[in-house]
DNA sequence: CAGTGGTCTAGACCACATC
DNA sequence: ATGTGGTCTAGACCACTGA
């Protein structure tokens, strides 16, 4: 092992990864036991052990005493909503709420996304318009856009799907494991679209957050924007 | 060891927490080594790391192979600026830049402080008006209450140094270690107030962060409202 | 050079979930 | 009853730091 100074563990952290990434164990699946890891890669259980802790801090796995470990899913069981900040005033989540979908089609990047997204604003891609609302309104638009390249039929799944969730979607039908997201938040005025969605009347601050999903494998996915009535939802962030 | 279901490791945490909590070992100071702890607490050199090794996921301490434990300061070499998440468009920290400090009084909490802090509304305070530049020109303003009860003197400690870290001068003169901030964000419109300080010379959006800081101990410490340009300045965010 | 944290092994026993 | 992850031990060797 002289040419790879990397410690064993996290050869065998990236190994692992590597099979979740080629669809070895989908999400909510059980990987095999360390016992069994252990025996397999020829070294003691305690090394194994501790790649899969690390893969348990990042997220990618989840571990149950006497049952196994599992590939987190983005579904009601693992952690969905994983990447949700925006919360009503009242404190619960408002991504409970409907979900409507207003638009969908084709669409080349733009300047912004493409920035974000590191591609070139001509990019093919895949754009959505959905609305979510809080006790029967409108609180959050969301423009969700999808480069061609990574998910080409995403249209036809989106269309005949509606899904809740994106991320859910991408990990079921492509194998495309959501794992991080980098966000921006800006205080702006709605725009008219954006203020007759919302249902202002007059020139309305709004909170703008813009994100960017990367896979598994390090890929930025997804460029979303997110624009909100801040009087009745906030960014909620803990640090640590 | 019957009454105390928890692991030994967490109880071996819990008591080294205690002794930092009681100053013990100070930010920047090194704690025991494994063995010397191990030896101490009668357990294993494994048991003690295990201790230790949350204790730096917390971000209590830091090890440097071939050094030691070191408690995490706010201070240059460790940590500084470690709950920041507001930076200039351009991508760099707005943290690095002057701090103007506008007041400095003794007032009462007030309803909004009051409900984040848990207290009363008429708890007395330190209240603290700073203002935050970039390039030169004002970017954003803070407003700072710290309860009486849990720094006493703390407005003679900030009217004498004017610190640019309020947490940094917690540690190094109440021994309050800051570990963990809530914050909520927020848009509206400047009030003319804001507008003056930040130079708006219409109604403005601003991005608003409401922050709580949570000391060691788990008590909140600090409520802050930081008002800042959205033009000029985001909140930027990770989410794993 | 001695001391530190970082890696790795090979066992042991436990609580828990499942069948 | 079996298998799983969770805890704990008692060693070993390594790379790095600082005197």
């Amino acid at each position: 092992m002289r040419p790879n100074p990397q410690p064993l563990y996290r050869q065998v952290k990236a190994h692992l990864v590597q099979c979740v990434l080629a669809g070895e164990w989908r999400p909510t699946e059980a990987l095999p036991s360390e016992i069994a890891l252990a025996r397999e890669y020829n070294l003691s259980q305690g090394t194994v052990r501790k790649a899969i802790e690390e893969m348990v801090h990042d997220g990618l796995v989840t571990r149950q005493a006497g049952r196994g470990t599992f590939v987190t899913s983005h579904n009601g069981s693992y952690r969905p909503f994983r990447f949700h900040r925006l919360f009503s005033e009242a404190g619960e989540k408002i991504a409970g709420d409907a979900v409507r979908y207003l638009a969908l089609r084709q669409v080349q990047l733009g300047a912004r996304a493409a920035r974000g997204l590191g591609l070139g604003p001509t990019a093919p891609a895949t754009e959505c318009l959905r609305l979510r609302e809080l006790d029967g309104t409108p609180v959050l638009v969301e423009r969700i856009l999808l480069p061609e390249r990574l998910c080409p039929d995403i249209a036809t799944v989106l269309r005949a799907e509606r899904p809740g969730s994106v991320y859910l979607m991408l990990e079921q039908h492509h194998n495309i494991l959501i794992t991080r997201v980098a966000e921006w938040v800006r205080a702006r005025l709605a725009t008219d679209e954006e203020g007759d969605l919302l249902g202002f009347s007059a020139p309305t601050p709004v909170l703008e957050v813009e994100r960017v999903a990367y896979s598994l494998g390090g890929e930025a996915v997804e460029w979303r924007i997110m624009v909100g009535d801040s009087a009745r939802l906030h960014y909620a962030n803990d640090v640590t």
